[in-house]
RNA sequence: GCCCGGAUGGUGAAAUCGGUAGACACAAGGGACUUAAAAUCCCUCGGCCUAUGGCCAUGCGGGUUCGAUUCCCGCUCCGGGCACCA
């Protein structure tokens, strides 16, 4: 072999026998246990960064490893190919979107191939193919059919300037990214997957998914977010235009009645619901039918997780959007200027959330339904429409968002909970008030204010005494007799809204016909192709393309028109996993195929999915299901998500005020100041965030596999962090990992000029081969467990390395000593071959000539060489370290004791004194308490 | 703002179930080899002090425990998500 190490021959040569055998080619066989493993598929943005190289590596190393393990292996590789940026780079560079993708994936698999990871490649799919989304319009359809799709109004971002629907990112401090204008909330009819009727078996089934992190599961617990709670029902003062059931026409660009929804009841699965969406009527501009409106023009409905505050209600607040609202503008110019105000900036959650809290009485009252009393009708910015009933009862007493904008407002503050007898704790919030003079009307309670947890209920009429939990029920009960209220459990999980008015994404498959209404498209003329051949500028080409859009309707046969809309990308990566089981079936979306690998052994990716990609997967795994397609419940039976690779961020501000983000590659650090290396003129630094193509600090990995190969850039990612942690990028340190490389190749060498010998099988050793030995079989074990269990790779290197530097310390060239080194190395390059494969197949040759490492078994640990005669217990003397003590390993737990209380150093430390008590800990330690 | 994480030497990190804090590396400094450089090899490497010993130290402040990086409570800062980035 040759003396020295050199990645640029030996992985080529690796990456074309594996190429050229199709050793990683996946093959259905029921006889092996399965291991479907697999990374999140990339968005091809055009490089690889180093969030890719790490994602794609983890996933790699669980592949072969499970490969040695004897597995049936599938690791495919895909293209989440539809998406916003190449519209962006469309407009930018005057290319179509479907070329500037389709070069970009050409690229990109040529990295991913020059990563030399073990992946089936005559699986790769593309979404933007229509032999992929064809499928997806397909079950599109069904799920119309089955009134698992329906349609309402939604509102999006708007730009007044480009007339463009915005997407959140485009959106930068409540302005238009290019065109600078201030961003509009617009209400536009849009096409919903009813996610929420699977919110329970979403929510429940997370109890039954043991391999995924806990963390991810309590996200989308919360963000599923099952409540109980009661609907009060608050009746509208004879003051109030109640009775009018006239409300604001749609046409005003108000949200009408059919923008209201309330929580639709959770339906079971494979229920058959009624088509609502079906139900639309004529299409263009006709009618939107939305969820059924239970609105009742005479009663303000809220909804409350905190029915036991209902006495403190001083105020109730609903949405801008809401008919209450609307109602009262029609007469009150302020207020319509203030709802008018609400309509401004984006529609962001976050940046509804953030912004000022802000309110006008509307005039309106209602009456309390326990007390009659007469509680003013606010508009609120920070109430949602979309969430609950669009309105909520505000108890400043006890809700700090409700006692800070009654402060700022100068409303009542009434309490009525106080906190449990024996309950020292205090209530959350201010406690000024108590000695200043207050500035508002506040009744007296011995207290802190706001008080937000439960308690016990004062100043509640007959349910005054009670704890939080009994009024609740008690209340719930009387409302109910009064028919003016019960309860009910809510979901904070919406509907998921996947109308997107661009180009680049799949058509969605619905003609509207203006007799017929909105008809799915027929089987047999599916796929709706997307036209490639286009022309970008602002607005999507599809609405502007008669042949697109002009059709005939399938029901009648009368003139038509196709939806312009794509659907969210998200819906693609909703079912990609399993389309890898079958992607060359023409005929069904999938095949039996899918319930082999189904469901996906390992799944790997970012963090950032933890929420929306991972729920709407699961989402569409029951969907599937629920049309005869899969058998499982649950798409990743293991989840492993790994932390984001972070990037410092550069910009220069245009004149304009927008950011020129600027690639760290093209920046450097001189004398403390961040300076573009092409004009050393200085560069604003932004945050330190995840790789991505928005702030353009995703870092190339090219640079580092040209230079050091890809074994070493593999390596390095794996070693320095564990994968489910953050890692700030910094190429520091990949020096040592090409090292170490280069230390293995040699020792290898040298280990083979002296001439290769069996690996050691029995016998006597010398203390010294036997003591390394121990070490050797110590460290297969770890590592072992690293891997299979911990998913932690950087201490298994560490391991290892630990070994390789014990390993050229063993001195001795007797035979056995010499087998003992064999069988070392030998078990060194096989557990490394998962990290670093190209070097390692190259070794193993050498070691064992004629051996193939892909076939090859893993290493496994001799329990027999792990036995020790003694160990070494640490000495403590009140828990601080105070001597060591060598001990046989089997002696008895007194004499332990015993002699731990001979040794010097705890007499020293003792200084006499009797002990009062003596920890001993076998194996681990002895501490004595004096 | 809300939900979920994280913070340990100059740096990346380790300590797996509450039991030796800093494994393994990187960087730095010193030395060997060399005409020289690279490469390689050896040594030092948390801080402080009255230094073969001792004290302090795992973001900050409390608590539980014989013993806390690890568990609990309250903060600070950083990262991820917040439904149209993917």
């Amino acid at each position: 072999m040759d003396a020295h190490y050199h990645p640029e021959i030996i992985e080529p040569e690796a990456q074309q026998h594996w190429e050229e055998k199709q050793i990683f080619r996946a093959v259905e066989d029921p006889a092996r246990p399965k291991y479907y493993c697999l990374s999140m598929f990339p968005y091809p943005s055009g490089k690889l960064h180093m969030g890719h190289v790490r994602n794609y590596t983890i996933g790699d190393v669980l592949a072969r490893y499970h490969r040695m393990k004897g597995f049936n292996v599938l690791q495919p590789m895909g293209w989440d190919a539809f998406g916003l940026p190449a519209e962006n780079a469309a407009i930018a560079n005057d290319v179509a979107p479907a070329g500037w993708t389709y070069a970009n994936i050409d690229y990109m698999r040529g990295q991913l191939k020059r990563l030399g990871l073990a992946i089936d490649w005559s699986r790769e799919l593309a979404t933007c193919k229509p032999d992929y989304y064809r499928w997806e319009q397909w079950l599109f359809t069904r799920l119309f059919e089955k009134g698992l799709i329906y349609k309402k109004m939604a509102t999006v971002n708007w730009d007044p300037v480009d007339c463009t629907v915005l997407a959140n990112e485009q959106v930068i401090d409540g302005r238009g990214w290019r065109s600078g204008a201030l961003v509009e909330k617009r209400d536009i009819p849009m096409y919903f997957f009813r996610i929420t009727s699977y919110a329970e078996e979403l929510l429940s089934e997370l109890d039954h998914l043991p391999g995924w992190p806990e963390r991810v599961k309590t996200m989308q617990r919360n963000w599923i977010g099952k409540s109980f709670g009661v609907e009060i029902h608050f009746p509208l003062s004879p003051n109030s235009p109640q009775g009018s059931t006239t409300l604001p026409s749609p046409a005003s660009g108000a949200r009408g009645e059919f923008g209201m929804h309330g929580i639709p009841p959770s339906q079971p699965a494979g229920d058959a619901s009624p088509a609502v969406g079906r139900e639309a009527g004529a299409g263009g501009e006709g009618r939107i039918q939305g969820e059924p409106s239970s609105q009742d023009s005479s009663v303000l409905k809220v909804f409350t997780t905190r029915a036991d505050t209902l006495f403190g209600v001083t105020y109730v607040a609903v949405a801008a959007e809401h008919p209450l609202a609307q109602q009262a503008a029609a007469g009150n110019p302020a207020l319509a200027a203030f709802i008018n105000e609400c309509k401004q900036g984006s529609v962001a959650e976050a940046d509804l959330a953030t912004m000022e809290k802000k309110g006008m009485d509307t005039g309106l009252k209602v009456y309390h339904p326990f007390t009659n009393e007469a509680v003013p009708v606010f508009v609120a910015n920070y109430v949602l429409m979309g969430y609950g009933e669009g309105a909520v009862m505000a108890v400043p007493a006890h809700d700090e968002r409700d006692f800070a904008f009654a402060k700022k407002y100068g409303l009542p503050i009434k309490a009525v909970i106080r906190p449990p007898e024996g309950d020292t704790r205090n209530g959350k919030g201010e406690t000024e008030n108590r000695s200043q003079p207050d500035t508002f009307p506040i009744s007296h309670f011995p207290f802190p204010l706001p008080y937000v947890e439960y308690g016990t209920l004062f100043d509640s009429g007959d349910f005054s005494g009670r704890t939080s939990a009994e009024a609740i029920d008690a209340m719930a009960l009387v409302l109910k007799n009064l028919k003016l209220g019960e309860k009910r459990t809510t979901f904070r999980l919406r509907d998921w809204g996947i109308s997107r008015q661009r180009y680049w994404g799949c058509p969605i498959p619905i003609i509207h016909c203006p007799t017929c209404g909105d008809v799915p498209v027929p089987d047999e003329q599916l796929p709706v192709v997307l036209p490639e051949d286009v022309k970008i500028d602002v607005g999507s080409p599809i609405k502007k393309m008669p042949s697109f859009y002009q059709c005939a309707c399938p029901k009648c046969g009368g003139p038509a028109e196709r939806e312009t809309d794509t659907m969210d990308t998200f819906v693609e990566s909703s079912w990609y996993y399993a389309r890898y089981a079958c992607p060359n079936n023409t005929t069904a979306m999938v095949d039996e195929r899918a319930n082999y690998w189904l469901p996906v052994d390992q799944y790997i990716g970012g963090i950032e999915h933890a929420i929306l990609h991972l729920l709407y997967a699961r989402f569409f795994h029951k969907l599937m299901r629920d049309v005869g397609l899969v058998t499982s419940n649950e798409p990743f039976a293991n989840l492993l998500t790994q932390g984001m690779v972070i990037a410092d961020t550069y910009f220069r501000e245009a004149g304009d005020g927008k950011k020129q983000w600027i690639n760290p590659a093209d920046v450097e650090i001189r004398d403390g100041v961040a300076v573009l290396k092409a004009d050393g003129q200085p560069v604003r630094v932004g945050g330190t965030e995840k790789m991505s193509k928005s702030k353009n600090n995703g870092v190339d990995p090219q640079a580092l596999i040209d230079q050091y190969g890809a074994d070493t850039a593999r390596l390095f990612m794996m070693f320095a962090a564990p994968p489910e942690q953050s890692l700030e990028w910094s190429d520091a340190g990949v020096e040592g990992a090409n090292r170490f490389l280069r230390r293995l190749w040699k020792a290898v060498h040298e280990h083979v000029e002296a001439g290769i010998t069996e690996a050691y099988s029995g016998g006597e050793l010398p203390a010294a081969a036997k003591d390394f030995r121990r070490q050797l079989h110590q460290t297969i074990a770890k590592v072992t467990d690293d891997i299979e269990r911990r998913k932690q790779f950087n201490t298994a290197i560490a391991a290892i390395m630990e070994l390789m530097n014990a390993l050229a310390k063993l001195e001795g060239a007797d035979p056995a000593t010499r087998a003992v080194k064999q069988e070392a190395l030998e078990a060194v390059v096989l557990m490394l071959s998962p990290i670093v494969p190209h070097i390692c197949r190259t070794l193993i040759k050498a070691l064992k000539p004629g051996t193939c490492m892909v076939g090859s078994p893993w290493p496994a640990a001799d329990e027999s060489a792990l036995e020790r005669d003694e160990i070494e217990l640490m000495l403590q003397v009140n828990g601080k370290l105070r001597g060591k003590l060598r001990v046989a390993a089997d002696a008895a737990k007194d004499a332990i004791e015993a002699a731990a209380l001979a040794s010097p150093e705890l007499q020293k430390f003792m200084e006499g004194k009797p002990a009062k008590k003596v920890v001993v800990v076998p194996g681990r330690l002895v501490n004595v308490v004096v």
